[in-house]
DNA sequence: GACTTGTCTTCCACTGAACGAAAGGGTCGC
DNA sequence: GCGACCCTTTCGTTCAGTGGAAGACAAGTC
């Protein structure tokens, strides 16, 4: 999880960035002296930069004495062309997904060595995940994450299969067999896990393809149990991932 | 619409954010040269800022040539706590309304003078909007802008009402006679629009309202015609605003 | 009441990081 | 060849940014 920022880096810029870095999904609202803590910066240096971030539009901004994400900032991110696009062109297959099965429909692509989760749609009455859009999951426990494992060049299979960290009693941390089944990711065309990442989840994916072959993001599903009906699951994915990728241009 | 930046600012922090604020929806990926006349720089100087936030987490990101808002701005932004928390508790609501109608289904906030559309749910058939996640349209030409501005404070209604841009024919530009919708508004609980945002298309919204009673958001739906079923359309986004009011905590 | 511990904010003298002019390369199209 | 775009690098000057120290306020604790 987390962990760059490294270089120290004695530019105002790496300052900021430094800043707005100290802000993680477990840390959405922090003081001024957490943040000048978590980025390593003296207190007033903290506070000039800041403040800076607060009168220009909105990028950070107080609430009840901590400051958090602005606005301004959450629509900047929206412009990233490729998070955005996909998530926008996969929408409507993404509800049919939703439609035809009822559970948590997932969409989301490779972050290095992570799953990072573009879209999430989920019902009032679906199997609890800890997923969330923006956040990120290791590869090796989650159905989307098989999937773009299994499409992932060899030096980042090898980087995962060599720390398979447990997070559930049945999450696979035998590297050989984890090949394996990425081996039947790519004879199959989808990937399955059982209580892998939590208990009482299960889930199926596949993967997304452009119009040139190439897997650029995977779609699976959370279920409570992995039926007789994977069969009907599978298919109903299959189709909506087709559609993505012929919706997707490239 | 956009349009602060104004003082100067000699700051380093400023010239970091004028380089993002070049970015807008209509402008996702520009050239270094682009972002230096937009932002005010002078190249080298565009050139080392953006360099480092490349080096840093993905910032920004180089794609075929141009710069684009990478990764790590987008799930920064997701960070927000009053968007991305209104977003997930309305989610499921969303889907209820788009099962229940299968029309465009919009969450939105007032940003100042602008509706703020926090999130779009659409089908493959529904009927084409303007809006996108993440942007902004008048408060007086929408569905959900009248709801928003029905409960605004006073001088923002003044100020909105003083300057009612003519989008299409039928758009409402007297200030008299959307102020008597703004009374109706408040009377009967919801608003309607009728082509006047985009020709073929018409609207109906409702508030949102926290355990307080107040007015946070605003829930919409984008359909060909306002045919005789507004009554259920009505009822169908009122229930939908009541739970998510429900599920809002404060 | 005074004392501790936590916030945030302001001041100010020193210094080194950030600036832009100018020049070096790359790649198009004509 | 030329011109018109891009991007990148170098380098000396200068001014913006830095952190120590001290002030201001609030919430506990004794």
């Amino acid at each position: 999880m987390a962990g760059n920022s490294a270089e120290s880096g004695i530019t105002v810029a790496s300052r900021v960035l430094a800043l707005l870095g100290s802000f993680d999904p477990e840390h959405r609202a922090l003081t001024l002296s957490e943040m000048a803590r978590r980025a390593g910066l003296s207190l007033p240096t903290a506070h000039r930069l800041v403040s800076e971030l607060v009168d220009w539009g909105a990028v950070v901004r107080r609430s009840s004495g901590k400051y958090v994400i602005g606005r301004r900032l959450w629509d900047l991110g929206l412009l990233s062309p490729t998070q955005s696009g996909l998530r926008q062109v996969a929408s409507p297959f993404l509800h049919d997904i939703y439609g035809a099965t009822l559970a948590t429909v997932h969409l989301a692509v490779r972050d290095e060595l992570d799953v990072l989760y573009l879209d999430r749609l989920s019902g009032h009455a679906s199997v609890p995940v800890v997923s969330q859009i923006g956040s990120r999951l290791p590869l090796h426990a989650t159905g989307v994450g098989k999937v773009l494992l299994a499409y992932a060049p060899e030096d980042v299979q090898t980087a995962v299969l060599s720390d398979l960290t447990r997070i559930t009693p049945y999450t696979i941390t035998q590297p050989g067999l984890l090949r394996d089944q990425l081996r039947r990711v790519h004879r199959e065309g989808y990937a399955t896990t059982v209580e892998e990442m939590s208990l009482g989840a299960c889930s199926v994916a596949v993967p997304i393809r452009a119009s040139n072959g190439q897997v650029v993001a995977a779609l699976g599903i959370v279920v409570p149990t992995l039926k007789r009906d994977r069969a009907r699951l599978v298919a109903a994915l299959q189709v909506a991932a087709q559609g993505v990728g012929r919706s997707l241009g490239v």
